[in-house]
RNA sequence: CGGAGCGUGGUGUAAUGGCAGCACGAGUGCUUUGGGAGCAUUUAGUCCGAGUUCGACUCUCGGCGCUCCGACCA
């Protein structure tokens, strides 16, 4: 991608208003743009990071059985009904057409899923079952904040599982808690990301949080320091001791919950009858588990977790490009030299984006900081003289010099 | 939903009852190119609605919006 063809460009400033990191890092870097409070536009920038996020996400779903599907956000206020959060859910989104017919748009897909699954499951043959999707919900917060990590209408990844057995969902739940782990690691947080108990509804004990420990988060979680698991905040007034281990010993730490995973049990199968005939020919009502992942409030933690003075340092498998390519001066070898380079790049398989422009050296430095891709690769005047292209990582601060033939090479190297 | 603060070009700000100004940005041309370059030139604004006043960005009332603290968040 040449940046002189990028649709967006960055800010000098960040809005006044904005306090926290990711937001003022990520509007002025022209990632996302504020449509309003809590809604967010993704820029070419930063979609090309909501992907990588997806993708990972969508890979370890694939390992534990996920197939992959998309709901409707326009929901029948008949199905929300059913389950009484018609009334009890506060914070739904609450709409009328032109003949007063009322819909809710879809804050969580138990409503959706649960009628859909009952067209197709039917016998205890047919379980289980898992199904998931990455779609935008909608919840009326009374106060969205702090940039992605609590939006109006955001994306969420949500999977839904359909069992027979309480057994066979307790199996499940601890696929998907290792899937869970998987993919924080592979975004890069899994160091800060600690697996936190929460309650668990009627169907269940606890259900578990995943729990990400920046100062920028609302939660509070209880780490504790014997199994390094976390409860949150009601689990530990009300049960006191580490319910993992007995540990009393906990470490207080403000985190985002970037991750959820829940036992619903009937609660939601019930409603619709989604039942199956089992082996003796009775009729059972189909246990249901749900799994979800903020990947937008994810990509948001990430940021405020990964950045310095001078803007985003994104870990490697989330970074919208892989080498950040400058030019410095408008000499005609410099040019030839870049664009092979460039091109040599793209062939390679490495995606760069190639900052061509014919702004200022200094421009250039502080938009790359900013932008935050882990390799920035400059060709000047000055490198060709000393014999290559200087190749520095964001996150560090020396460069070296080498020559162009060993910058794939170089640029394989894999890191956080 | 309770509390606090704030709304002036795209962004940041000045004008506090009397000519809406500055900087950055953006556009054009030329010159530059190792840490937000220079010159010239152009562009663009008082959140909305009432009220007070000879006169309102400024005061009053109402609305809307934004940020922060708290509450809420299967």
């Amino acid at each position: 991608m040449r940046q002189s063809q990028l649709f967006t460009k960055t800010q000098k400033d960040a809005p006044k208003d904005e306090v926290s990191f990711n937001a003022r890092l990520l509007i002025r870097a022209g990632y996302i743009d504020k449509l309003m409070a809590g809604v967010y536009t993704f820029l070419p920038l930063g979609w090309r990071v909501m992907e990588k996020i997806q993708n990972i996400i969508r890979e370890e779903m694939v390992k534990i059985g996920g197939q992959e599907i998309f709901m409707p956000a326009l929901h029948a206020k008949e199905l929300w009904e059913k389950t009484g959060r018609w009334e009890t859910m506060d914070d739904l989104y609450k709409i009328k057409d032109k003949s007063e017919r009322e819909f809710a748009l879809g804050p969580t897909h138990e409503e959706v899923v649960a009628p859909l699954a009952k067209k197709f499951i039917q016998s205890h043959k047919d379980l289980p079952k898992y199904v998931f999707q990455i779609q935008n919900k909608f919840r009326m917060e009374l106060r969205s904040k702090s940039g992605l990590l609590r939006g109006r209408e955001f994306l969420m990844k949500d999977l839904y599982s359909f069992h027979l057995t309480q057994e066979d969902l307790d199996a499940y739940y601890e696929k998907a808690l290792a899937a869970y782990k998987n993919i924080f690691n592979r975004l890069g947080i899994g160091g800060e990301t600690y697996v936190t108990f929460a309650s668990g509804g009627s169907f269940s004990k606890y259900s578990h949080e995943f729990q990400t420990i920046t100062p920028a988060g609302e939660d509070v979680i209880y780490i504790c320091e014997k199994c390094k698991m976390a409860v949150n905040r009601e689990i530990k007034s009300e049960v006191g001791e580490c319910v993992e281990c007995g540990g009393t010993d906990f470490r207080e730490e403000k985190a985002v919950e970037v991750g959820n995973i829940f036992k619903l049990g009937t609660k939601y199968s019930a409603p619709f009858d989604l039942s199956v005939t089992d082996e003796k020919g009775e009729k059972k009502i189909v246990i249901m588990g749900c799994y979800g992942i903020g990947p937008a409030r994810s990509m948001g933690t990430i940021v405020e977790i990964y950045h310095d003075e001078n803007g985003i340092v994104w870990p490697e498998a989330v970074a919208p490009f892989r080498a950040h390519l400058l030019i410095l001066g408008s000499r005609p070898e410099v040019i030839n030299e870049a664009e092979n380079i460039y091109q040599n790049l793209r062939k390679g398989g490495v995606d760069v984006l190639f900052d061509d422009r014919s702004e200022s050296a200094g421009q250039k430095f502080v938009d790359a900081d900013l932008i935050g891709i882990p390799y920035r690769i400059i060709v000047s005047e000055k490198t060709l003289a000393a014999g290559g292209i200087e190749v520095k990582r964001r996150s560090e601060k020396e460069s070296e010099i080498i020559s162009a033939e060993n910058l794939l090479e170089k640029l394989k190297e894999k890191r956080k």
